[in-house]
This record gives C-alpha cells, structure tokens and sequence, in this order.
DNA sequence: ACCGCGATGCCCT
DNA sequence: GGGCATCGCGGTA
C-alpha cells in the first residue's frame, strides 16, 4: 500500500484528522511490520485553539516538533505514565497536530497483547481485546511508540501510515476528550470518529 | 454497569 | 509547585 506523502499532512488539521480515519498506521519494529487501523483522531488547529500545546503560540522544547512542518510525529508524556501520539500537521512555523485516539489491530496480534497484558492474543478477554487500543495511552503502549519517536519523520521508513483498504464507513464528529480546561474550544467538534467502530474510546 | 480516585514524572511558571 | 490531549482499580449496585 502507498505511504501517505508530505502534501497529505500538509493541511489543516480538520481535514487531515478527518482523512486519517480508515487509514493504516504501521510502526517496523525489529524487521516486523506492526499495523493497526485508525479509527478514531482529534484536531489540535494550533495558536488559536485554547486546548493546543501550542496555543498562543506557545513554544517550549516540548512543543518544539510542532513548528519544524508536516509529517513528522509529536510525542509525548501525560501524567507521568502515558504516552500519546500526534501527527503534525501544517507548514514550518504553523504549529498544528492531530491526535491519534484509537486503532484496531490488523496484525502482529500478539505483539500487541503481550505488550498490553503480558499474554498472547488467544488468552485475552473479550474486554482485554477491546482494550487493547482503544485509548491514545493504550496505543502507544500497544504500538510500543515513546518519547524516542518523538520528531520521527513519518515520511521514512520507521513510523509512517499507509493508504487504507476501504472507505465504506460513517465519519461522526464529536467533542474532544479530557480538555475541560479549553473555555469555548472544549466544545468543538474537533474529534471525528468510525461510526461503530468497537475500538472508538468515548462514545 | 457506573463512579471516584490515585498513580507518577515531566513540563513550565 | 501546579497541572496534565489517561488509565485501571476498587467500591457500590
């Protein structure tokens, strides 16, 4: 499948998070080709938007990747204990990302269990699968994506997406997660979703 | 099923 | 020193 190009990201992260969906993310680990649909993203539209990292501008080491241009990835730690993986979007010097908050699994499924519950796919819960990826901690964790991809240009041969099989679904639209703090932008519609999708983190 | 809470460390003021 | 784009557990029902 061909790999998603610079000119893709190269947009406004609306469109991009919205485009995502479907899409196929992979991570090559050791020779092997970890990949995981995605199903679920939120935009982050930067300097304007109250619950962007980079709102008002804001440049720190932390947000640093998000000003260098499209198609690199945005890593981060949140509560001392979680990872969570966006994809920067937009030209050097506009700081937008879109947030990846949930996947299903394709492949390598015991690469992903064991990673999650230290037990092969075959002994999970009905509730363990389900939890495998449904969350953007939980895919990083499932992924093994940490702060050591962080500025990965997804371009390359690491970390990257790929064109995705079909395009039969429903996109849903919906408030981000976790971002009470964001005053008016906590309401915008900004997360989009497949609609039934079983690996969708909030409903 | 749902709810509440604590974990834990890095980032930034 | 305060807070965080989260998660899993333990309680109650």
């Amino acid at each position: 499948m061909n790999k998603l190009t610079r000119e893709f990201y190269n947009r406004d992260s609306l469109i991009v998070a919205k485009e995502l969906l479907g899409k196929v993310l992979v991570h090559e680990v050791n020779g092997r080709k970890i990949t995981a649909r995605i199903v679920e993203t939120e935009a982050y539209m930067g300097i304007h938007d109250r619950a962007a990292h980079s709102y008002g501008g804001k440049r720190t080491p932390r947000v640093e990747v998000m000003y260098g241009g499209a198609g690199v990835s945005y890593v981060y730690l949140i509560y001392g204990m979680y990872h969570c993986f966006n994809i920067v979007t937009r030209e050097e010097g506009v700081p937008q990302a879109v947030l990846i908050r949930a996947v299903e699994p394709i492949n390598e499924l015991d690469f992903v269990a064991e990673n999650r519950f230290n037990k092969t796919y075959q002994n999970l819960k009905k509730s363990e699968i389900i939890g495998l990826t449904n969350g953007p901690g939980k895919i990083c964790n499932a992924l093994a994506i940490d702060k050591s991809l962080n500025g990965e240009d997804l371009c390359g041969n690491k970390l990257y997406v790929e064109e995705g099989e079909e395009n039969g679904f429903k996109t849903v639209s919906a408030k981000r997660v976790g971002i009470d703090y964001a005053e008016e932008a906590k309401d915008y519609l900004w997360r989009y979703y497949i609609q039934d999708n079983k690996y969708v983190s909030v409903i």
